[in-house]
Parts: C-alpha cells; sequence; structure tokens
RNA sequence: CGGGGUGUAGCGUAGUGGCUAGCGCGCCUGCUUUGGGAGCAGGAUAUCGCAGGUUCGAGUCCUGUCACCCCGACCA
C-alpha cells in the first residue's frame, strides 16, 4: 500500500524552528521527519523512521555479508560488568547512572564492550568457537555536556555496534579488516562522502584504530590530510622529528639579563635587537616554551606537568587530552603556581643554574616532557627561572634532558605528514564510523579466555566496531538538500516514487492511485499526495521539502495521456506517456 | 562547567505597569477555487516556563528557579 498524505501522520512546517540552525537539522524538522523531545533527545515521525530503517536496513545487509551475527543487549545494564573494567569511573559524568527501588546501581549503556565480552564468556570456551562476531543496533546514551546541532550529537542515539572475538592476533586483524571493508561497502550504499583516517584510541584502549569521518564544515572533528594519500584525526598526527644536530662545537649557554620579557613576544623582539644572529632574525621558533599542565586522574589525583615545545606551537589540549587519557589536563592554574613558588611565570626553563631545574631528576620534580621537535642539538632561547633572566644556546643532549617525548603540538596547515607524503591540510568532518582492534584489556578485566589446541587457557583478543545511525540520517540531511528541502539518495529515501495528485477531476486521483499500484507491483515503494483539497502550489512545495528523489505529476498532462517527471536533485521536469511512467523510473 | 541569548497557541512572532493578550501560518465549518504555498465568511486553540515578591493593577518591574538555544570547555 502506498503512503498516502491524506492519512499520513505529518506535519510541515513552513517556517524554521527557532531552536535550530544547522540547515540539514531545520528541514528534517521542516519536513515531519523528527521532533525535539529535550535536549539531546528526538521524537521520530513516520518518514524519520522510514530513512533510519532504510540505513539500518543496509547496515543490516553488509554486517550479514561480513559474516557477523545480530543480538540485542538491554539499554539499562548493572553497574558491577562496568567496575571490573573501571569504566564506571572512567566515564565520568557522561554515564547516565540510575537506581532501582533497592538503592542498586546501574547505568544506561554509553556502548556495550563488557556485557558482549561477558555474553562470549557466558557462552563460549574453546579456540574452536572462534571467531565470532557479535553486533546490535540500539540505542546508546550519553550524558553529554552540551548536545549539539540535532540528531549530530544527542543524549540518546542509535548505534551499530559489532564486537569481534579471536584467539590470535592474526585472526584479529582479520576480523578488523572485515568490518573495515564491510564499513566502505555500507558508506558507498548509503551515498555518503567519507575519508578514513587513522585515531588516537583513547579512553577504549588498544591499539590500532581508524575513524571514518564524513567531511562537513558543521563536524566536530578536525582532521588532516594530504595530497599524498595522508588522512587521520588531529589527534593521532604523528609529528615528524628533525634529524639531531651535532653538539661539538656549538657555543656555551649563556644567561642574559632580559628584563621585562615574561612573553615569547617580547623574548624575541629583545633578541632582534640585542642579540644579532648571523643567519636571519630570531623567531618564536628559536625559543622553547615552558608549558606547565595539570593532570587529573579519574580518581580526582591532580599531577603537574611540564612540557616544552618550540615557542611558536601551543599545546593542543585535544591532542594533550588523548595522550594524557584517561587524564583531564588543562593549563596549570594560579592555585597550582601558588603551591610552586619555585616557578616563576615568564621566566621558566629546564636547566637553573646549570643544573636540571624540570624533570624527574631534577629540583622541582616534576615530569618534564619535550616535543618531538626538541632532538639532540638543537640550541633554544628559553628562561632560566630567575626573573628577568632568560638563556642562550641552551642545547638539547649537552645542557638539558626530558623524562620523554609527547606529541601533543597543535598541528598546522603545511605541517609534514608523517609518511613523506606531502603538507597537510586541515578540514572539519563528522565521525560517521570508527574501528578499533581492542586487543585484551576487556577480556583480561572480564576473565574471557579459552582453551587452546594445547588445552592451555589463552585470553581472547577483540575489536569493537561502531556506526552512528541516527547520525547518519543527520549527515544524509545536512548533505543532500537545497533551499527548498532535503534530496535523499535513493539507498534512504522514506519511499522509491513520490506522486503529486495535482488537480481537481476525480481521474486524477484514480489515475494516480493506480499508477501507485502500479510501481508497487514493480517492487517500488510510493508516497502519493492525494490530499483533495490541498492547493498544486502546497503539493509542490511539501514534495520538495520531503526530498524523496523522483517525483511524479499526475496533473493537467493526463488530457494528453501524459504525467511529469520531476527529478527532485536537477530539477528536471519532462512529460512521458502515463503508461511508461513505470518503465522510465525503473 | 565558563560566556552569551531566549522562554507569549502546533509553528513563527507583536505587546510604554492599565480595558477581554494582538498578528501571520497551521487547525475546524461552509461556499467558491485547483500546475507553484488560493478567496470570502464564520470559528476553536495561550494556566504569557515555574515559584515568590512589589503594586489598586504584572506578559511587562524585582528575586529565585527551571528549561532550551549558541560559543567555548567537554565528547570510544
Amino acid at each position: 500500500m502506498p503512503i498516502r498524505l491524506s492519512n499520513l501522520f505529518l506535519r510541515t512546517l513552513r517556517e524554521d524552528p527557532a531552536d535550530a540552525d544547522v540547515a540539514g537539522h531545520k528541514l528534517l524538522l521542516r519536513a515531519g521527519y523528527i521532533r525535539r523531545a529535550g535536549a539531546g533527545l528526538y521524537s521520530w515521525l513516520p518518514l524519520g523512521l522510514a530513512v533510519k530503517a532504510k540505513i539500518e536496513q543496509v547496515i543490516r545487509e553488509e554486517m550479514a555479508a561480513a559474516g557477523a551475527q545480530e543480538v540485542f543487549f538491554p539499554a539499562l545494564l548493572p553497574r558491577e560488568p562496568y567496575e571490573a573494567t573501571n569504566r564506571w569511573t572512567e566515564y565520568g559524568d557522561n554515564l547516565f547512572r540510575l537506581q532501582d527501588r533497592k538503592k542498586t546501581d546501574y547505568l544506561l549503556a554509553p556502548t556495550h564492550e563488557e556485557m558482549f565480552t561477558l555474553m562470549v564468556k557466558d557462552l563460549y570456551s574453546s579456540y574452536k568457537d572462534l571467531p565470532v562476531c557479535l553486533y546490535q543496533i540500539q540505542n546508546k546514551y550519553r550524558d553529554e555536556a552540551r548536545p549539539r546541532a540535532g540528531l549530530l550529537r544527542g543524549r540518546e542515539f542509535v548505534m551499530k555496534d559489532a564486537y569481534s572475538f579471536d584467539a590470535t592476533d592474526e585472526g584479529l586483524r582479520s576480523s578488523y579488516q572485515a568490518q573495515r571493508d564491510a564499513y566502505e561497502r555500507i558508506f558507498k550504499r548509503l551515498g555518503v562522502d567519507y575519508v578514513i583516517v587513522k585515531a588516537d584510541a583513547g579512553a577504549m584502549g588498544g591499539s590500532a584504530s581508524e575513524e571514518f569521518l564524513s567531511p562537513s564544515p558543521i563536524g566536530e572533528d578536525t582532521f588532516v590530510r594530504s595530497a599524498g594519500g595522508y588522512a587521520a584525526n588531529v589527534e593521532a598526527v604523528a609529528t615528524v622529528a628533525p634529524a639531531a644536530i651535532a653538539i661539538e662545537g656549538q657555543p656555551q649557554a649563556e644567561i642574559v639579563h632580559t628584563p621585562e620579557c615574561s612573553n615569547i613576544k617580547r623574548i624575541v623582539a629583545w633578541s632582534n635587537e640585542n642579540k644579532k644572529r648571523a643567519d636571519g632574525e630570531w623567531t618564536a621558533a628559536h625559543t622553547l616554551k615552558t608549558n606547565v599542565m595539570a593532570l587529573t586522574s579519574p580518581e580526582g589525583k591532580r599531577e603537574l606537568v611540564i612540557i616544552g615545545l618550540p615557542g611558536d606551537r601551543e599545546v593542543d589540549l585535544k591532542r594533550a587530552e588523548a595522550a594524557f587519557s584517561p587524564n583531564e589536563v588543562e593549563q596549570a592554574n594560579e592555585e597550582d603556581f601558588a603551591k610552586h613558588p619555585e616557578l616563576i611565570k615568564g621566566y621558566l626553563g629546564p636547566v637553573k643554574d646549570g643544573k636540571a631545574f624540570t624533570g624527574l631528576n631534577g629540583s622541582t620534580k616534576i615530569r618534564y616532557l619535550l616535543d618531538p621537535r626538541v632532538v639532540d642539538g638543537t640550541a633554544w632561547v628559553t628562561g632560566a627561572n630567575e626573573k628577568d633572566k632568560h638563556v642562550f644556546n641552551l642545547v638539547k643532549g649537552r645542557d638539558f634532558e626530558g623524562d620523554g617525548v609527547i606529541d601533543v603540538a597543535e598541528v598546522r596547515e603545511g605541517d609534514a605528514a608523517p609518511d613523506g607524503s606531502g603538507p597537510l591540510e586541515l578540514a572539519r568532518g563528522i565521525e560517521i564510523g570508527h574501528v578499533f582492534q581492542l586487543g585484551r584489556k576487556y577480556a583480561e578485566a572480564l576473565g574471557l579466555q579459552v582453551l587452546d589446541e594445547n588445552g592451555k587457557l589463552i585470553t581472547v583478543t577483540m575489536g569493537s566496531y561502531g556506526i552512528g545511525v541516527t547520525r547518519l540520517v543527520a549527515v544524509l540531511a545536512e548533505a543532500n538538500r537545497d533551499d527548498n528541502g532535503l534530496i535523499w539518495p535513493a539507498a534512504v529515501s522514506p519511499a522509491d516514487v513520490y506522486i503529486v495528485a495535482a488537480g481537481k477531476d476525480d481521474s486524477i486521483y484514480d489515475t494516480a492511485e493506480k499508477l501507485a499500484l502500479d510501481f508497487e507491483k514493480a517492487g517500488k515503494t510510493v508516497i502519493l499526495d492525494d490530499r483533495a483539497k490541498v492547493s498544486p502550489g502546497v503539493k509542490f512545495g511539501d514534495a520538495e521539502l520531503v526530498g524523496v528523489p523522483k517525483i511524479v505529476i499526475v496533473g493537467k498532462g493526463l488530457e494528453n495521456g501524459e504525467v511529469d517527471l520531476w527529478d527532485r536533485r536537477s530539477g528536471e521536469r519532462r512529460a512521458v506517456r502515463l503508461e511508461s511512467a513505470v518503465a522510465e523510473l525503473s
């Protein structure tokens, strides 16, 4: 049966809702696909549900083709498994927590690694049972501090999450590849533009991880790509370290009186005036910035760490957050400095009076980590840890060392790609999929072991693979629209054909009805605008707003035995014989 | 969590402390109209976010509170 607009639960809006500002989201509201129920919460109307179902269908087909089996877990989960993996704590405020009448703790699942792991542990105990890959399409809950842009970042959202279980590392790599391939097929079928970028594994733990990003100016993720094909999330970009420089023959470090030079800009200006260089101007890149950061562990323990990086770069907090995960990272505040009077703002550096100042072996005992650009033999201008004093020619490997390398400086347009494939450009994207090789973190925490062929217990290795289903609806709406409404790719359109009965005569409605049935006989799904007392202008406007890509107008052409085929995307209209309409659109 | 903003009918909105809270869209009834958001006539729908307070009188002023939107922080 065709979907008839005369009784479809739908009300299109002429004006943009005042609380929406992303174009695709406004259209989803105006065209009657979804309604806002609360911050980051959406109700689904018939048209929206149809699009969501189409996406889910494509995912199910490709999951089956990749050998994954569908299961379904509760969204409401007990606390215990999440305690075992420490995520009850690590997830922090983003977890929806609740209690039952007996005051027992529960959570609304943000993701399901624990439950899948326990399910496999429950049922399987031999290497012969592996590999196995399970998935579900289910509502997830995250108490986002700030839901954004409609379906793009909600507090309740639908995710397809899959988990693979293998006995060997090699098996994991192959399961991972199978899911990755399935993702490529899914996004191609859905007509979504995407790039695959190297990602940071973050709080999920594990090793290899890639994100599928759909390039879009409203995206929340910044990624980089090079002309040569390198692509990575900014959090995961590895800096190319320059070659070490010979230390022999470099001038001795020299402490200099530098009045009123408490920031990089001033010390650079002062140096250009008072310490001429033979090979050009001083720039911020010649200075070594000493950045004091504060880490807060999930248990609430606060620790300072000092990062040394070239003065022309800032610490990128997202990269720092990823590098120090699961700790939270922020700039050290006044209180931190008050507790450490030896840290003189504006004049910090790794060395004081010729002895290590920063670092676990320095007088401060504060961990000191260096940017990869600070290699042996590089000479720097930096603070001397006394007011109005800087030190010049401080050489890494001779005058100071770090406790390790940390790659958290901002990535810039034009930086070199780590694989040598050229300069990087920055772009924004929306994360629509994420594949992880989790490894044994969850299996170990929850005791998922099987017997191998020698009768010995081995720990299973896992992968986790997510697709944001409801987010895809937002991504598709955003990417497929014009000023008049949505324009769905055929694979996700709420119907294959949209028939407008435009006119007054009963014959028009009878013909439109019959045509709809003919389309259905040919295997097409149909939306039929059979509203008798609605003017043609309204019907055409709604047809454009709703966004089915193929529209048939049954109206005045009928006198000559013709109907109009209207391509929503190109706007082209052409008259064809009524009898050939079905064949034309097959 | 910090900054900015907004709450008046389903949607968009107007509303100097003063009469029965106004308009457009949408909705209902009737007649007319039907290839680009129709016309006429009649009608329904608002505890003005909530709670206090000031006042003879509060949508409007004050205090508190809640919700929502935007920017940032945050966000497998």
